[in-house]
DNA sequence: CTGTTAGCGCTTTCAA
DNA sequence: TTGAAAGCGCTAACAG
C-alpha cells in the first residue's frame, strides 16, 4: 500500500517517467527496459495509485451509470450490459488490469434531485463517461438543470450517453422555452456543444402495437395502468396506447376526456401499484375486459389482484405488460408484453461511452419494441 | 472544469486551507468566513476535484461492491440496499454533495479471476470500503489469492465486508492447509490482522427446513437442482437438503452415494439450467414427486419444463425454490421457497462498510432463512 | 480560528 | 529511447 512508481523505478534502474510509460503503454519503450520494469512491478506487487494518476492525467477511469433502481431488472439488465463493455472482460489477465474502466452505478430512485447530485459527484470524480438510463421527469426546470450539468460534464471531457431516454432538446421543447435560463442558474452561459448521444426505445410504437393487438382481439373496454405522471417513459407508452384506441374509435382514446381519465390509473412502476391500480380500475369500470400495464412488474401485481377477485386470465380478462423482463415468460399465464432490447441497448451504450462505437446518424437511434403475444391475452368473452 | 480551490480562496479572501476546512466540515471555522467561502463556491460553481483530494487524503470516497451478476435480482436487491446506505440519501441537498460516497458495482460474472481483478482495481482506487456479495468458488488457490488481496486492501485502510459469504478462514479450513502460501504469492507475509466482517445466510438451515417440509408432505423421491459445483452457496444448500433427507432416511440423503448423485443435477443459477435440469431429473427418475431448486430462477425454469411435459404443479409434482425473489410470489403457482433477507443484509453491510454500525460479536452474523410455504408444493399423489 | 508550507504519486513537456 | 523537472489540486501538520 505504499510502494510507489519511484520504488519500481529504483528497482528497475530507470526513471519514474519510464515506468509510467511502460505501464500506460502509450509511448515507445525499449523491449529490455520494458521487461525489466515489468519484473520490478511484479516483484514489488506494485499497484498504481488511481487518484494520483487521475489527478495528473486530468481524467479517471470511472464511468458513471445512473439508474432509477438497480434492484429492478429493467435497470439491472441494462447496467449489466453496460458493465460488460466497460469492465474487465473474461479474457483479461488478472495481473494486468491496466486501462480498465470501472462502472459506478448510481441509484437515483427516480428522484430528480438525486440525479443531479450524482451528476455533480461524477463531475467531481472527473468520470470518463456517464450513461443515463431510463426516462426522467419531464419538468422543464429539472430538464434545464440537467442540461446544464451535462454540458459541464462534456466540457470537462466526460462522454455523455443517454440510454432509453430522449435527447434533452427534444424533451425541452414546448414548456422550457428558449431565452433566460430557468431559476438557479447563475453561471456563465457555456456553449451548448453537441447534444449527447441518445439511444431511445420505441415506447410509443410498442404501446400502440400492444393495444392494437387487444383491439384486434375484440376488446373495447381497456384499462390502463400508467407509471408515474410526468415521466417520459410513462407518457410515451400512454400516448401510444391512446393513439391505438383513437385509431379504432375506442373508448378512452382522446386524451383529456373524462373517459380517457376514467380508464387510466397512474401509479409507480412497482407491483403494489399494479395490484392497487387494477382494483381501482375494476371499481371504475366493472365491465373491463382488458388491462394494459406500464410494465411487467405492474402487470404481475394486477394479475394477482384480478385473480383474487376471482377473475381468470385471460378467460375473464386479458392482461398485458411491457418490457419483457425475464420473468414475464414464467408468469401465470405467460405475459403478453412488448420486448425492449435492454441488453442490446446497454451494450451499445457502453461502447458509445468508451468511444468504441460510432455515434448513430443524428446522434440518436431508436431501438425497436416488438410485441410478444403470449397467453395472458385472448378475445373477450362474448 | 477548471476553477480550483485556490480560485475560491482568492474570491473569498481566505487561504486554500480554510476553504478545504469549510468544505470538509471537519474543523472549526468562523461562521462569517464559512458563509463567505460558501458563497464563493456557489458563485464560481466550484466542484471539488475528487482525485486530487483522494490523493492528498490517501483515501477516496468510493466503495466497491462485488456481485456475480447485477442483472440477477438476488444481487440487484442487495446492491440496491447497500447503495441506499452509502450514496446520497433522499433528504440531502443536491447542492451540497459533500462527504458523499459512491458505490462502484463490479460484475464478476462469478469468475474468480475477475473477482481478483476487481479487487486490484479497487485497491488502486484506494476504495474506502469493499463489499463482497454472494458466495464464491471454494477452490483453495482462489481463496488464498482472495485472502491476500483482502489483506492488502485492509492494510491500506479499506474496510472489507462480506455479505452472504462465509468468512475466509472458515472456508479455508481443510484443503487450504496452513504453512506455505499457495503458488503465486511472492510478497512479504503480511500480518493477517482481523478477519473481515461477514454477514452470512443460513443456507444450510433454510434448505434443510425446505426439504423437511417436502418430506412432511409425504414426498420421498425428491430431485435436487443444484447450482454450480464448488461454490459455497451451492454446497451449503445441497448439504442442508441432504441433511434433511438423511434425517428422514429418505433416498439421496447420503452424499457420495449413487442414489444421491442420481437425484442431483448441477447447473447454473439461471432459468435454462432449471429447464434442462428438470428434464434430466425426470429422465433419471420418472417417479419423481418433487423438485427442489437451488434458487427461484432455476425453479421457474424447472416449472416451465415440467409443465411442458404435461405435469401439473403441485398436483403431479411439487416444486420449490430458494431466495424468495420478488417474482416468486407471482409465479404459477406461487412458489414455495426460502426467504433470504437480502435487503436487510445489504443495508447492514452498507452500514458496516461505512463504519456506521458495530461489527457483530465474533465479526460474523448469520441471518435467518425462513421457509415460505406457498402453492407450488403439496402432498404427492397417493 | 486562519495562514504557510510541504508534499500525496503520477504524467508530461522538454531536453538530452 | 530515456531522464529531469514541473506541476495536477488538494490536505494536513505546524505555526501564529
Amino acid at each position: 500500500m505504499s510502494v510507489t512508481l519511484a520504488d519500481v523505478a529504483a528497482r528497475a534502474g530507470v526513471s519514474a517517467a519510464t515506468v509510467s510509460r511502460v505501464l500506460n503503454g502509450n509511448y515507445p519503450v525499449a523491449g529490455s527496459t520494458r521487461s525489466r520494469v515489468l519484473r520490478a512491478v511484479d516483484e514489488l506487487e506494485y499497484v498504481v495509485n488511481g487518484p494520483a494518476s487521475a489527478l495528473a492525467a486530468a481524467t479517471s477511469d470511472l464511468v458513471g451509470v445512473l439508474v432509477n433502481d438497480i434492484a429492478d431488472p429493467f435497470f439491472g439488465v441494462m447496467a449489466s450490459a453496460i458493465q460488460s463493455q466497460i469492465g474487465p472482460a473474461g479474457d483479461h489477465d488478472a495481473e494486468a488490469p491496466h486501462g480498465q474502466k470501472m462502472a459506478i452505478i448510481c441509484n437515483t430512485g427516480g428522484s430528480p434531485e438525486r440525479e443531479l447530485t450524482y451528476l455533480t459527484l461524477l463531475l467531481r470524480q472527473r468520470a470518463a463517461a456517464v450513461v443515463l438510463t431510463g426516462g426522467t421527469v419531464e419538468d422543464p426546470e429539472h430538464l434545464g438543470a440537467l442540461a446544464t450539468r451535462l454540458r459541464r460534464l462534456e466540457a470537462g471531457g466526460t462522454r455523455v450517453v443517454l440510454c432509453g431516454r430522449q435527447p434533452l432538446t427534444a424533451a425541452t421543447d414546448g414548456a422550457a422555452a428558449p431565452g433566460a435560463a430557468p431559476g438557479g442558474a447563475h453561471g456563465p452561459e457555456e456553449d451548448p456543444g453537441p447534444a449527447p448521444v441518445a439511444l431511445t426505445f420505441d415506447n410509443f410504437g410498442g404501446a400502440r402495437r400492444l393495444t392494437t393487438h387487444l383491439l384486434d382481439l375484440g376488446h373495447r373496454r381497456i384499462g390502463y395502468l400508467a407509471g408515474p405522471a410526468a415521466r417520459t417513459t410513462t407518457r410515451q407508452r400512454l400516448d401510444g396506447h391512446r393513439a391505438a384506441l383513437a385509431a379504432a374509435g375506442a373508448a378512452g382514446g382522446e386524451a383529456g376526456t373524462p373517459e380517457a381519465e376514467r380508464l387510466t390509473v397512474h401509479g409507480g412502476y412497482d407491483r403494489a401499484s399494479g395490484y392497487d391500480g387494477a382494483l381501482e380500475l375494476l371499481r371504475r369500470e366493472p365491465g373491463l375486459t382488458a388491462v394494459v400495464a406500464a410494465n411487467d412488474t405492474v402487470a404481475l401485481g394486477a394479475c394477482a389482484a384480478l385473480r383474487e377477485r376471482g377473475l381468470r386470465i385471460p378467460e375473464d380478462i386479458s392482461v398485458a405488460g411491457f418490457d419483457d423482463l425475464p420473468f414475464a415468460i414464467d408468469a401465470a399465464p405467460a405475459l403478453t408484453t412488448v420486448r425492449i432490447p435492454l441488453h442490446e441497448a446497454g451494450a451499445r451504450a457502453g461502447r458509445l461511452a468508451l468511444g468504441r462505437e460510432e455515434a448513430p446518424a443524428g446522434r440518436t437511434a431508436t431501438l425497436p419494441a416488438d410485441l410478444m403475444v403470449r397467453a395472458s391475452t385472448a378475445p373477450p368473452r362474448p
